[in-house]
DNA sequence: AAATTTATTGCAATTTTGTTGCATTAAAAA
DNA sequence: TTTTTAATGCAACAAAATTGCAATAAATTT
């Protein structure tokens, strides 16, 4: 595996994406990096990001790709998601709800390798503004 | 609500959807189609067919939109899809797990409309090609 | 510090996916 | 059969993502 490097573009991307304090798509992300770098490079930042495991991508409702900063997971071992995602219908805000957990019981011979568990609905936000 | 029509393109997307017995993107059911109707048709009729309730929308992990036809939903009354799918890296297929039960414990004021629940894996079919 | 290596980037071109407007067609009802 | 209007085809457009290749720059080596 190759070596990896820090570079101008990958922190811009990295402190964006601490600073928003959820979870972006890689249009809004592009906008908010202020022509810093080419749009291109994003989606290559965001590919190296997650075979990092610095970051993990979760999909919208409306199959938008958005990614988030791995929370609780910095271990670098033992890297799951188990956790649900919250998308909320109005904001269109993302955010990791790490409190919940999961039980499967899957039939034989299914090899799980990553989870992806969103839950559609209005976030508490959005809910009192009403 | 306006009157539903069951046309000729309209019953070529439910009959490729129940052969193929699994989660299709609009791309894989336009080929299937053979030039039967037009691109944008399929998606006006998935449009359609999902507000019919006949069938329902799968994101998969790469962010590309799926549909299955709904099973055990029938009834029409109390519509939900509180169950996981299955997506396979290897031969992308994607199918329904209708036996799991999730359980949730949310903050409070969040408020549910639909889950996203996606197990990315390797399927039984591909598990014993190996 | 300078040279070397090659990971990363910019840019142009292309592809894929999805949307919109409008005139035409055809399914269902009258 | 006639009427109504849901459904379709087609063209134009927009957005998102991918690819190839030359140029740049981060890290390593000398
Ligand atoms: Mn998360
Ligand atoms: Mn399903
Ligand atoms: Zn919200
Ligand atoms: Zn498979």
């Amino acid at each position: 595996m190759p070596v990896v490097r820090n570079t101008k573009a990958k922190q811009a991307v990295l402190d964006e994406m601490s600073r928003a304090n959820r979870a972006l798509s890689q249009p809004e992300l592009f906008e908010r990096l202020n022509g810093i770098c080419d749009r291109v490079t994003v989606y290559r930042i965001l590919d190296r990001l997650i075979s990092e495991k610095k970051i993990h991508k979760i999909v919208n409702i409306d199959g938008v790709l958005n990614y988030a900063l791995c929370q609780t997971c910095d271990d670098h071992v033992a890297h799951s998601h188990d956790h649900f995602h919250f998308s909320c219908t109005q904001c269109k805000r993302i955010e990791c709800l790490e409190e919940n957990q999961i039980q499967l019981n899957l039939p034989i011979n299914y090899q799980v390798q990553e989870l992806y568990l969103t839950i559609s609905g209005v976030c508490p936000g959005c809910m009192t503004l009403k």
